[in-house]
DNA sequence: GCGATACTTAAGCATATGCTTCAGTATCAG
DNA sequence: CTGATACTGAAGCATATGCTTAAGTATCGC
């Protein structure tokens, strides 16, 4: 349960970063060796490297070094939690707007009953 | 875009937090005041009113003051945006399968016709 | 009115983040 | 073999974050 917290922790915190999320958008049309990536953006190969690491740490994104080119790929199930914590919410939320609802309904037969 | 792309920024930093998240959570089960949400956390009114406050800049959760306390609820339309994003990024990495497989089904019918 | 309640504001502080530069090391290509 | 390429690692630095304490201000309940 803290391990989950950790790593919704840093999933969110992945994701909460334009440059990272534009990494991700790249390597959604398929595998990229770091260079590539920092090729189009606006800062240092090193710079990129490091929200590469976030990314990985996070379990978004997969690496491995063939030669001396390290190759990046996502990991397509790394979301699934995040995307799992947002649905649950929304569940809990619909659930209660669906309850109120339901008070809303019965206030209004009981409106009715008295005609 | 650019708005879009802070929108996003400040959202998934506000999920980013095992406190906010908590938050969000207990607020899902309807309206609450600030010293309510904070009388079960292991932290100040004060740290309470700030993570509160990162909440409410992100969309996530409106706040009005009644009297002497402030009541805060969830915004349900905030994190659509936040969906969204992750259902465009998974959509794109789907077609990107999708595409890998018809290569692999096309190759494998190209072994078909040699035999 | 007046003390208790519910924030609000400001300041301070330790740590984390997002960059940079610079000096490596390990391949690869000719 | 040798120079170019592709990272890697270590510092350093400005700003942001997550907290705290302390001193307000604005209701509320008796």
């Amino acid at each position: 349960m803290l391990q989950y917290q950790a790593d919704l922790d840093r999933k969110f915190h992945a994701l909460a970063d334009p440059t990272r999320r534009a990494l991700l958008e790249r390597l959604g049309d398929g595998p990229a060796a770091v260079s590539d990536l920092a090729a189009p953006m606006d800062m240092t190969l090193t710079a990129v490297m490091q929200h590469l690491g976030v990314l990985e740490d996070s379990g978004l994104v997969r690496t491995r070094k063939t030669g001396r080119r390290r190759m990046c790929e996502i990991d397509a199930f790394g979301v699934t939690v995040v995307e799992e914590w947002i649905a649950h919410r929304k569940a809990q939320w619909e659930r209660r707007f669906d309850r109120l609802g339901a008070v809303v309904s019965e206030a209004k037969s009981a409106r009715e009953k008295r005609k």
